[in-house]
DNA sequence: ACATTATTAAAACAGATGTTTTAATCGTAC
DNA sequence: GTACGATTAAAACATCTGTTTTAATAATGT
């Protein structure tokens, strides 16, 4: 075999198809093709096609939420020390600053991006079943640093209130190219790190406002 | 024929379907079976799927829009009128308040917004394109309007917001029921006019903070 | 009453789907 | 080199897909 692991190969190609069509409208043939592997290999290294977009997902959301668990204990504790609440600014910036950084590193990246962006609007879709499972403690933990550091909100403002941040991010993770609303002569092709400071701009006015 | 129009009960179950599992996981055959008609009949009546997804969404989205467009409009002749430039938040009112305010009119057009949340979901959908061909004279409009109403944005910097705050709504608009990133004692089932409200603080805020 | 059109019904079509089976091939340890 | 497990390849499987076709039925106008 002169070419890479054709496990990853097929991952790659999954990742890529299931991103931009879905994964209903993906089909094994598309993949094993783009992947330029044998039909047969996806139910063998896999089982299955559902199997397949579990491992697609796990392979970069375990990583990715490690990170953004180790970000935001590090602020928590850095606060505590200085006696001091955390920023809700900082709060979000630990989640969402690993997850938009995730693009620089390729478009292989870019691609798990926008899966996971259409997974969070498919309620009742498989993957988001597979993605709750991965999310679930990361999200309640979450959700505990966010109300330490918004003590005038209750639990149920707060509920509301990161769902909506929830909206705009999984909003933007997949629709990075031009949105075709607008006029033309607004550059969206935004770097990165300004686009990350937009959104906390954006959110954290929002879930600071009084009530 | 004892009950009502063969086409009408295709087009409600069609929405239905189409909003529950997306549109490729939904088959003619699911939609046919559950409005009591023959198969053939949404080939009779519409010519192809991707025709009745058309049919679909214009039933309730021009009129939708229409009255979107009606709001928007007396709210600035009112403020022309009275030589104040337009709120914000009124404007994002005359765009959210409508929607929302569907979901009151019964579980088929609750449907329908979930449906349309879905549509915004996949950015290169077959059902984005048929959305953008009867939105975009009105983004447009409340882009301009919005514009008028926050004078110290840039173009750039209000598209961004913009584009936050549709994201917000469109998942509102997909996830209205438990969202299970949070604890149990949390109480989602908020009216719909406090929801508006929420939704009004948090997205407004945002779009007013300074840079 | 008949003729004409609109609608429904049942069956068939061609093609695509995920999965399985069967054989062939490769790599590697003995 | 030979035997053995891992991987690949090709074909077949049963099922489902959207669409057409053909015939029967209902509705409508004259």
């Amino acid at each position: 075999m002169s070419q890479p692991d054709t496990k990853q190969r097929i991952l790659d190609a999954a990742e890529h198809l299931f991103a931009r069509d879905g994964y209903h409208a993906t089909s094994l043939r598309g993949i094993t093709t783009t992947a330029d592997a044998n039909l047969a290999a996806v139910n063998y290294h896999f089982g299955s096609k559902e199997a397949l977009l579990e491992a697609v997902i796990v392979r970069r959301l375990d990583p990715l939420n490690e990170i953004r668990r180790g970000q935001l204990e590090a602020l928590l504790q850095k606060a505590e020390l200085a006696g001091e609440l955390p920023s809700c600014r900082e709060v979000l910036r630990a989640f969402v600053e690993p997850t938009l950084r995730l693009r620089q590193q390729g478009s292989e990246a870019e691609d798990f991006i926008a899966l996971i962006g259409r997974t969070l609007a498919e309620p009742r879709g498989i993957a988001m079943s597979i993605f709750l499972r991965h999310m679930q403690p990361l999200l309640q933990r979450i959700f505990q640093a966010l109300a330490l550091s918004l003590p005038a909100l209750t639990e149920q403002d707060l509920f509301w209130r990161m769902h909506f941040t929830m909206g705009c991010l999984s909003h933007i993770m997949r629709c990075h190219e031009r949105y075709s609303m607008v006029p033309d002569n607004v550059n969206i092709d935004l770097p990165v790190d300004e686009l990350i400071e937009h959104f906390l701009d954006f959110t954290t006015a929002g879930m600071e406002v009084p009530r």
